[in-house]
RNA sequence: GGGUCUGUAGCUCAACGGAUAGAGCAACGGUCUUCGGAACCGUUGAUGGGGGUUCGAUUCCCUCCAGGCCCA
């Protein structure tokens, strides 16, 4: 990658000026591409160090620097080192990318959508989903053996209610669960029936054995349905939480064992305040084991299968939960810094309050899904009305609009969710990716493309050479990207290239330009472009479309 | 009460400690005898208050104010 290529050159004669060879220091983008591609910090780092003027010791760094890949290395502001690439530097860079090397190749189990049995899937499982999905991808890309688990939530003192409630009225729906669980706030007696109901299945009751098998493989199916609806990519594990039932106990032992757990109010717990942590209830009094023993069982069970590293992707409220989780996990001495970590993200909000379907506030994931995909059928029926396979187009626009408006925020923002904006296909949006990479396909048709390389152009305008430049970095914006696990720096690269893509086809003609080789040149760009675009598309699971 | 996160333009969001704080929407004004206007260009407009650290703070520290979430 050029920006490493930078780096070493920098580390090489910055050690020629008397500065140590392990400085920090930045090689990052430019802020605006007047001041050229690549900037550097290091003189503005170092001149403390060497008690010399910032200017005067980024002069000396560009004296003893190798220029030849450059057209220009300058001093600027405060004292940045500015710079600008040759262009076939760019060119050839662009011809054989770089993919990001991965640090190590060790097994990941990443953990996303954790969808709860028998309720309805809201836009906020949707988050995890899309945005776990988008993870995979770009670590797949990078190169790690990454694994996905959906973690299915289909056990717990919940399924009382589920198995009391289809008992009582013969089917279960989220309303009935719902409803009987507003009557076990004032009816003491249903709570205690419940508990039974699940103290019988774990006991292995035939009857509520099958109620739940029923419930969970009903669940299933409409949880696989969203999972092709929105084109995440196959899991590769589907361990439940039920899954974890009989890992426990060996667990329980071994915390005792180390004398880590401790009995308080008579519930069995790990004290934690030392750490901050406050007490991490791994037993409850009244017997019920907690997510938290079965998250151990989980990590533990995922090392015992080979995996290096545990991802999760879950939102901001467990917080708590997987700090005491990793804390109880190096108390018994299983984990070792950044093995474990946990992927959180804001949650989606309506109307300025929390989702819930008690307070009449809630989005379904596919009453969005149906919104979307009548508004996009409007549009292409008003700006395209002879677009074939119009109905697959509809799906994947809609996707696009989705995804990408979970993607584009940044995951630990908490997301106020506006009908309007969701369904608003212009600016910053899916459907603007999407039109930009089918501009470039339509020049291509008019064209009559066969493959061509990009070579060092006679004649380059501003835009141009600012889109070479985005070309050439998209390995560098997936490692930055998945340095913390944040897709939006990818999604936000996108929306930059596609805007970069929009004023290139309003300034420069391609099919029409008189002038060979710049036509060529342009038409080898808008290949490259193209290319680029889709791959990146790809990383976020937004599908590229040859029309719209 | 303890912990934690957030507070940026009218609204919704960006910004590895970096240069003049960016976008979209909304408002207003422009571009087109064009490879598709889901586009392009422009105008108006913002870091909750107060201290500190530093060459440089939306970002780090302290404090106050206002919210969210978690735990008991």
């Amino acid at each position: 990658m050029l920006r490493e290529e930078i780096r070493e050159l920098l580390e090489i004669s910055a050690e020629k000026t008397g500065l140590q060879k392990d400085l920090v220091f930045d090689v990052s983008y430019c802020s605006e591409a007047k001041f050229g591609d690549y900037a550097s910090n290091i003189a503005l780092v170092g001149s403390k160090l060497l008690k010399k003027k910032p200017a005067d010791l980024a002069q000396e760094i560009i004296h003893h620097l190798d220029q030849k890949m450059f057209e220009k290395v300058e001093v600027a502001g405060p004292g940045f080192i500015n710079f600008t690439l040759k262009n076939d530097v760019l060119t050839k860079s662009i011809e054989k990318p770089s993919k990001p090397k991965s640090a190590k190749k060790q097994k990941i189990l990443l953990e996303y959508f954790q969808p709860n049995i028998a309720k309805p899937l809201h836009i906020g499982h949707l988050r995890t989903a899309i945005i776990g999905d988008s993870i995979k991808r770009m670590l797949l890309y990078a190169g790690e053996k990454v694994e996905s688990d959906t973690h299915m939530g289909d056990w717990g003192t919940q399924f009382g209610y589920l198995i009391l409630a289809f008992k009582k009225y013969g089917s279960v729906d989220n309303e009935k669960y719902v409803q009987l669980n507003t009557e076990a706030e004032t009816d003491k007696s249903i709570h205690e029936a419940a508990k039974q109901e699940f103290v019988k299945l774990e006991a292995g009751d035939k009857e509520n054995q099958k109620i739940w098998q029923d419930l969970v493989n009903g669940s299933m199916k409409e949880f696989l349905k969203i999972n092709d609806l929105m084109d995440i990519l196959p899991f590769d594990h589907h361990w439940p939480e039920s899954f974890y039932e009989d890992k426990m106990p060996a667990i329980l032992e071994e915390l005792k064992k180390k004398k880590l757990l401790v009995e308080s109010q008579g519930a069995q717990i790990v004290n934690l305040e030392n750490q901050g942590l406050g007490i991490a209830v791994i037993v409850k009094s009244d017997g019920g084991t907690t997510y938290l023993l079965r998250d151990l069982a989980t990590f533990i069970f995922a090392q015992k299968e080979g995996f290096k590293k545990h991802l999760y992707v879950v939102d901001n409220r467990q917080s708590l939960h997987y700090q005491q989780l990793f804390a109880i996990l190096a108390l018994l001495k299983k984990i070792k810094d950044n093995e474990g970590v946990h992927i959180n993200y804001g949650f989606i909000s309506f109307k300025g309050q929390a989702l819930s379907t008690r307070k009449g506030n809630m989005v379904l994931a596919q009453d969005v899904i149906t919104q979307a995909e009548e508004k996009v059928g409007k549009i292409i029926t008003e700006k395209n009305p002879d677009l074939k396979n119009k109905d697959q187009a509809t799906k994947a626009i809609t996707k696009a609009a989705l995804k990408y408006f979970d993607l584009k925020h940044n995951r630990h923002s908490d997301i106020e969710f506006d009908w309007d904006e969701v369904l608003d296909f212009e600016g910053d949006s899916g459907p603007y990716l999407q039109y930009a990479y089918v501009r470039l396909s339509n020049i291509l048709k008019k064209a009559g493309i066969t493959k061509s390389e990009l070579r060092n152009p006679k004649l380059i305008t501003p835009t141009e050479r600012e889109l070479l430049f985005k070309l050439s970095i998209l390995p560098e914006i997936v490692q930055d990207s998945l340095k913390d696990y944040l897709p939006n720096i990818l999604a936000h690269y996108l929306y930059d290239l596609s805007g970069l893509i929009n004023k290139f086809y309003h300034e420069s003609p391609v099919v029409a330009e008189p002038d060979e080789q710049i036509r060529n040149f342009r038409l080898s760009l808008v290949e490259k472009a193209k290319q680029t675009l889709g791959q990146g598309l790809d990383l976020l699971g937004i599908e590229a479309l040859e029309e719209m």
